[in-house]
DNA sequence: GTGCACCGGTGATGGTGATCACAAGCAATT
DNA sequence: AATTGCTTGTGATCACCATCACCGGTGCAC
């Protein structure tokens, strides 16, 4: 099956390559059937917002393919983005569940697709599975969890190029090769960048060159480099 | 019941002045038996840590009396304070159910007394209450959204001054009278405050000053009186 | 009482990062 | 090739706030 955006659809959870991770998988057998009764799924082009900030919860969205980056804002236009996402993950889960309005905006920073489940059938749905509400509060305390990184990262680390050496550092964990290195496919722009660790575009170009000049990081392309981890390490501190 | 600190003991749930606004009240009657037998309750000093942040999670607290402070450390020995508890606040819940460390240290600003619930035993309890399951998911998203105004505060909001005015007006807008008067009672200290919005002591202490010379506010005693509350309102914009 | 610990006010100073400004690089479109 | 729009690099400036320093006040214990 074909889509718009160059995807291919994912039209059945069974076959999803995601299936292990997000916890609307694995569920008994009728309760995974009513729950794909009650989803729909869509394609998204880059850019497109799935919801945004203020409004009203209309449902979770449970993303298949693509990235997507939450963010909030101000009233003067500063904006902090608070979390990129990737396939596996529930967007929207906190509001649904609280009924307050949708607490961040969720933007697609490529083409992808999304199942959504409305509000309702979704409260529903838990009322009738308390098992699966139970893994629900499991999702919704690891997401406060992260919140909490997030606030530390905010209010403790309190220099820019602390919370930028930590940022690098918490990107090339997650892609670390078996040989040791670990190359990290920059995607995000240094106003992305900036708006993450809550500083300014050309901070983030000055850090950039700081730490490209100290030897720490180096570039080729658009793939980055960690050439001095305990440096890094050092920075953050805490 | 007498008790320590010169408090009296509640040892009856059904009788708890707070009884309505915690999640584990108003259940089923077998529940709230079951629930009854499996905590255990305890009166805390002044100055008391009922957990610290980064241990294996024991159990949640129930705070039944006094004032409880949670807060977050860097090895630097720089401190955020990120919530102030009240009498009917769980504390330590999301630790429990994601089974990560405590996130966050809680320490009582007055004597005080708790109900403790041993986590084994309370995940048991969910596993058998559904329905609880469901209420604790809601309280997870409403700690969420708080962390996220925390968050916001701390991201968005960029000057001392900006964060000071948000949060004498949070002060205020709880403790409005029918006459419009919102006199608060100030309890912290100016370095708890610096510690709530992430600046140092001196400047809360400049901006006391600053904001009293402006005639925004006005000391009596220790107690607080907004007298212009627009031109706070226009120092927060956000 | 005296000493001690904590709290609150305020001056002086210096570093840091936001802001403004501009130029150059790069990609897509026509 | 030329235009347009977005991204990146970098210099100059300056307000702001953390930091250090010091002193006076207040309660508390002995």
């Amino acid at each position: 099956m074909r889509a718009p955006y160059g995807l291919n659809i994912l039209d059945n959870c069974l076959t999803c390559p995601v299936r292990e991770e997000h916890i609307f998988c694995n569920l008994s057998v009728q309760a995974g059937q009513r729950l794909n009764d009650i989803k729909s799924t869509a394609v998204y082009p880059k850019g497109a917002m799935l919801f945004i900030e203020g409004q009203q919860p209309r449902g979770v969205f449970v993303l298949c393919a693509g990235k997507a980056k939450l963010s909030t804002s101000s009233r003067e236009g500063k904006t902090i983005i608070t979390k990129l996402s990737d396939a596996g993950d529930v967007l929207g889960l906190n509001s649904v569940i609280s009924s307050r309005p949708y607490e961040v905006s969720a933007e697609m920073m490529e083409p992808g697709q999304a199942n959504f489940i409305p509000r309702e059938s979704l409260l529903q749905f838990l009322k009738d599975h308390g098992e699966v509400a139970l893994r629900v509060a499991e999702q919704l305390s690891r997401n406060y969890y992260t919140a909490y990184e997030e606030i530390r990262t905010l209010g403790l680390a309190t220099s820019p190029s602390e919370k930028f050496a930590k940022l690098l550092l918490s990107w090339s964990t997650k892609s670390t090769q078996n040989d040791g290195s670990s190359p990290v496919k920059l995607t995000l722009t240094h106003e992305e960048i900036a708006e993450i660790i809550g500083t300014t575009r050309e901070t983030v170009s000055r850090l950039f060159s700081e730490f490209k000049k100290k030897q720490f990081l180096q570039l080729k392309g658009s793939t980055l480099l960690i050439r001095n981890r305990p440096a890094l390490e050092k920075i953050v501190q805490s």
